[in-house]
DNA sequence: TCGATATTTTTGTTGCATCAAATATCAATT
DNA sequence: AATTGATATTTGATGCAACAAAAATATCGA
């Protein structure tokens, strides 16, 4: 019988093409890009003429990022990004130490050398984009570079959730960055975490991320303290 | 001015009156409370039908739990509360004991006298409960306390996302309960936590939530392994 | 010019009809 | 009896209109 030959070649379902999704996707994209004016406000009926879709799906997305805490209600009909605090940094740093620092320890339980390798393409991009002053690609390779690790974690839940911590930190970085490209200490946290995949030691994957972490939270801090 | 007498004393806005957020929150309350029969399909119709609304709140509703993960899509019209795996159990117990902890290891910053003794309160009704085997109390008083404790973080989004971690253990929770009242691991746990909450030293606060978890994760998945 | 008030416009929510797709049902054939 | 195929039913997604509430704007009085 076919399903036998086809038994652990095909991938299993895969589904997932409704019109909600993809304006929820292409929504976060354009909120983690930074392409939106911080404080602006969102209407169900602007972001549905905007990307060409009726109310109902627009409605589903801008609720679903308010549920992440990616977007917040101002008033009772005001939902804007919210501006990174003090105090919410904090918060989305703490639990992403914990939470990245989980996968990142894990990932080193499914890491193949064909991992070893695709990081190493990431880092020789984001050192190219470094030295192009590309910070747009830099931004997008940093990304995937930690949830490729991530994701060797094999949790996909753990995956999601630390995904909606960088929905929140997302617009935030994206403003430091032409700041936090004079200076690499981003390189050898990066080189750290390599090393520590192929040798199969979680704890030096954990420890290296974690520091990638902090790094990005002193500058946050400074960004944030200074800009009052 | 009245606002100055009401600061800090009020609940901030409390703003969460439409029917898709109450639709939520019911559902939300009958799944964790296992009143659903395992692996029961879920209909939009049939959920707006038992709680008498429309279709959209139904939709809203069932949208967001899918997205917490405490409702699963195992076809393509077709969710289901997900039964909990060994491996998602795992992934649970490992985020639980990472968020957790965080925020108990933090509640000892905010913790005032008057928790202390709503905690005690809390225990002396959880014992009351297991002496009178009622064990739809105990759960909902345990619940209570653990997030009293949680609460006390001062991180919202942080409680918001153990509130999902829960939501995905909660069913199973109450399949086992009657045996976990045999045994009352679960009170020294608590009584720890009370203790170091009085003395303001988050480890010992975070190591007693983290024992309690894994205690719980020990019947958890001897249950699972059991019923195969 | 400024502040309060009235008016107009915009907005989220809700319910519902429609449609394509998925599921369930059942008969026919092997 | 089991499996296939055709048919009927159920389902989620989507768009849209109506409504009440909120926000923006205009108006007016001092």
């Amino acid at each position: 019988m076919s399903e036998h030959l086809l038994a652990g070649v095909v991938t299993p379902i895969a589904r997932q093409s409704n019109l909600g999704e993809l304006t929820y996707a292409r929504l976060k994209e354009i909120i983690v890009a930074g392409s939106f004016p911080p404080n602006e406000k969102l209407t169900v009926r602007s972001v549905a003429a905007a990307l060409g879709v009726s109310t109902t799906p627009a409605r589903d997305a801008i609720n679903r990022l308010l549920s992440e805490g990616a977007l917040v209600n101002e008033g009772p009909k005001t939902v804007v990004i919210p501006s990174l605090t003090l105090d919410a940094l904090d918060e989305v740093t703490a639990t992403r130490l914990a939470l990245e620092g989980l996968a990142a320890e894990r990932s080193v339980l499914a890491a193949a050398p064909a991992d070893v390798t695709a990081l190493e393409l990431m880092q020789a991009a984001i050192n190219s984009g470094l030295d192009a002053a590309d910070y747009r690609e830099v931004l997008k390779v940093n990304r995937e570079f930690h949830f490729l690790i991530y994701r060797l974690s094999g949790w996909p839940r753990l995956v999601a959730m630390i995904e909606s911590l960088w929905l929140r930190v997302g617009p935030s970085l994206n403003e430091l960055y032409p700041d936090f490209a004079q200076n690499r200490r981003g390189v050898s946290n990066h080189m750290a975490a390599i090393d520590g995949l192929r040798a199969k030691d979680g704890a030096k994957v954990r420890f290296a991320m974690e520091q990638d972490i902090r790094d990005g939270y002193v500058r946050l801090k400074a960004m944030i303290t200074s800009r009052g």
